[in-house]
DNA sequence: AGAAAAAAAGAGTTGAATCTCTTTATTTCT
DNA sequence: AGAAATAAAGAGATTCAACTCTTTTTTTCT
């Protein structure tokens, strides 16, 4: 596949905390993990990074976990790649031809690159807050 | 990337060989690997594979190498993909999402489903024929 | 027959992604 | 102040694709 799967976990569980925390309740790790099925301590990770880049705010202690701060709605798709993958994996050629490119395209270039195309285009443009309208819409579905 | 690097080593090799070797002269395991940058051992094996399925034939010995068969021509990227990968990575939700599925679609559903019928289609009906006739004609490049 | 060439086979290494376990730091509540 | 809850941090363990190295088998040629 072209993302990771910690580019799924990342943001499924931004969608999720971005649909249940709305008021000022946070929610748990633990919640987290098991409504979206994701070991615990691997999310954990993920979520510190995600906290870290500023995508999610989050608190220790009793009543703590995680919450949105005010970019979380309009966090791209793309923002979050960065953040797990680096880089969306169709930068490279698919079946390994070195010096493959437009002018030089290898066997299946064409039909890659019209898909990346697409795919660039819908990750720099999807919000966090497009995400939750879809969800609550019943449009589309986080597990 | 939804192909592994196998699949297109394979792709590539097997093309090659079906350019080359149209005589009655076979391709050396070192020509390919050199020829495409492939790493030969790693390359034997998938060689093996391809011609343990009846993709390819091969000589030990002097003079030795790999050759079409009267199916050469006629195979599809499906049947590489089937050989090299078993299946094709976009089989499952590219977030992870457990239960995706057309009428419970996760968040990327819809734009990845309409990519995948098109690759699916094009794998199934693109045949190594085909893509040493795009060569031959300086349309698409190997390395 | 024997040497050389080439593929086939087997076994090991590496690196990255994923996942697990344990300990630490922070916050809240009594 | 002390206990409990919770995220953060650190340190493995596991798995798999990708790659490397060595040995064996088969074939050809002199």
């Amino acid at each position: 596949m072209f993302f990771s799967k910690t580019f799924g976990y990342a943001v499924r569980a931004t969608a999720f905390v971005a649909l249940y925390s709305e008021n000022e309740s946070r929610v748990g790790l633990r919640e987290i993990s098991e409504a979206l099925d994701i070991p615990h301590h691997f999310l954990g990770k993920i979520m510190q990074d995600l906290v870290r880049h500023g995508v999610l705010e989050s608190m220790k202690g009793p009543h703590g976990g995680f919450s949105v701060n005010e970019r979380t709605a309009d966090i791209k798709l793309s923002e979050i790649l960065q953040i797990t993958d680096g880089t969306l994996a169709l930068e490279t050629c698919a079946i390994g031809v070195r010096k493959c490119n437009p002018d030089r395209p290898c066997l299946v270039h064409n039909d890659l690159a019209a898909f990346k195309a697409v795919m660039v285009r819908s990750l720099s443009t999807r919000t966090i807050h497009e995400l939750t309208i879809q969800l609550k819409e019943g449009k589309s579905f986080l597990f």
